[in-house]
DNA sequence: GCCCAGGTACGATGCAAGTCGTACCTGAAG
DNA sequence: CTTCAGGTACGACTTGCATCGTACCTGGGC
């Protein structure tokens, strides 16, 4: 677990909503591949998914036709406790900063 | 306060130990420019003293002839709680997880 | 006044990352 | 079996970033 390889995987803006979708689930449900709703094409997605599964952040389980994600809360809350939080928060409030200044 | 900001500047091995230096001080004293150990040029210091500034981590005050770096605490631990700590653990165990695994 | 050390500004360079097109594979539905 | 949708693999392109060299500015010490 590197934080800097979780770091730099979450400086992307598609890779942090997923991890904030599946962080927001408190019952680490998975979620298919093909559910999020991310403004980039097919290839860009799968190569999104890679790097949240070497950073260690996610699972991915191949159902055949199709593919789901899971979070690995267990490992980022161990290594990163608190980092979900910071996602899911920001999930509610994209400009908390703006609403303020 | 930007997360991917944050997490972007927080990728770089320079800038999160320059980061977690200053974290590590519980009175949050000021640190001359000069005092980190990085292994690069002044340029490419000044490049992340920038980066670091623009992500609303760290304050630069100036005294002529030095300068130094002072971190936002207040601001970091309202927005990110728990940011700060992971930077701090990682200072101590840089390899925690090759030592387990 | 002169020189030096600490930082900055600017431009150049090399590499990594994000994005995409296309071809391909796999399993489900018909 | 044929078709289709979801993912992947590979390569190409573009942009951004880390790094550095050099020139420059500033204040302190001699």
């Amino acid at each position: 677990m590197d934080l800097g390889k979780v770091f730099a995987a979450l400086a992307d803006d598609s890779r942090r909503r997923m991890v904030a979708e599946l962080a927001a689930d408190s019952e680490d449900r998975e979620r298919a591949c093909g559910s999020f709703d991310l403004p980039v094409k097919k290839a860009t997605r799968t190569h999104h998914f890679r790097v949240l599964r070497e950073a260690g952040l996610v699972a991915q389980r191949d159902h055949g036709n199709g593919s789901a994600l899971r979070l690995l809360r267990k490992d980022i809350e161990q290594h990163c406790p608190g980092l979900l939080q910071l996602l899911v928060a920001e999930l509610g409030q994209p400009d908390e900063g703006k609403a303020r200044a």
